[in-house]
DNA sequence: CGTAACATGTAACGCGTTACATGATTGG
DNA sequence: CCAATCATGTAACGCGTTACATGTTACG
């Protein structure tokens, strides 16, 4: 059997954590993984069809009065291909950011606004710090790794911010002994 | 006009440091931003064209023998509008991290598999750093900017395997004092 | 003489987003 | 009664990768 997609697993996964109907599978992404992995209706639809299809989840009509909705499980066999995908390797972490890359041109720039770059990614990582903070002190607690999952996202944020004023004063610092 | 695909941008970027052709972009990139922001030929190629109807780049056959080739440069335009995008703000950082998203999922797994997780996550950046300061090390003096994306990759690195060592840990005297 | 590096390209596919369309139910 | 939330879906599009196809030139 050919893998799934990634979006595949987050709805196995999904489903594991207690997730119903695929309206609840997006609302949980929203809430949690859409940081480092989102979905949409558009994916989680014909997904949710295809997983019942491989026999890896398995869907019954539920509906709330005339509303239609269906409500899924995994089987044994999706969590056996959920459990199996936790156990793989990861591969080279696979970052996409605009901007480091926009920093990666920065030679283009004078000085001044090659910092103003680097600043603009420091604010971007503050607003990022302070929603996961706002998530962070909402109440109820969550399982351990989704717990742990939010930490890495606050360290992550605290890091980039840290970083990125480290290199802005050496910046500074190096422009000034160049006068 | 409406704003150019990343990978757009990615090749004025190139073109701005010296590459020449669709062949150069391509190896600057494998040897550079390919971390964060990849490329490939099927896209290079076409993009270029692209580029060139729009007035931001400029070629010019210049076949070396009966090796046909072709050399583009940045028209003031095209410059024009990378220093335009460097001065746009970053969205939020837009991560795809497959080695977080099965953390998030490790409440489903016996707590040795778990930590074998958080493990290998750490082994993958152990390798990535290791391949980072080989880059890092290799002759040469890259342009400031170049350099601190580089210097980024290696703080990233560092940060993301102290992370997992603290966390390993954690779990760790967590799961002593429940027992 | 062979192979690595130089050089350009296309077609098919996969994954994912956006925008749209539709309708029921709950709570203020 | 009205708005928010619950709930499901589709079509078009965009971006990007993979695999394939083709040929030249430099170097050991």
């Amino acid at each position: 059997m050919e893998s799934l997609s990634g979006t595949g697993y987050v709805i196995l996964g999904m489903l594991g954590l207690g997730a119903r109907t695929g309206y609840d599978i997006k609302g949980i992404v929203d809430r949690s993984t859409r940081f480092f992995w989102a979905a949409s209706y558009g994916q989680i639809y014909p997904e949710l069809r295809h997983l019942e299809k491989a026999g890896l989840v398995d869907g019954k009509s539920s509906p709330t009065g005339a509303r239609k909705r269906k409500e899924y499980r995994l089987t044994e066999a999706g969590r056996a291909e959920l459990v199996q995908w936790l156990g793989t390797p990861p591969q080279m972490p696979e970052l996409r950011d605009e901007s480091l890359l926009k920093l990666f041109f920065c030679d283009e720039l004078p000085l001044e606004q090659a910092l103003e770059q680097l600043r603009m990614r420091r604010l971007g990582h503050e607003q990022f710090l302070a929603l996961l903070r706002e998530i962070d002190a909402r109440p109820g607690a969550d399982p351990t790794f989704v717990a742990l999952v939010l930490r890495y996202g606050i360290a992550y944020a605290e890091f980039n911010i840290a970083w990125c004023e480290e290199e802005e004063q050496r910046l500074r610092k190096a422009a000034r002994e160049a006068a």
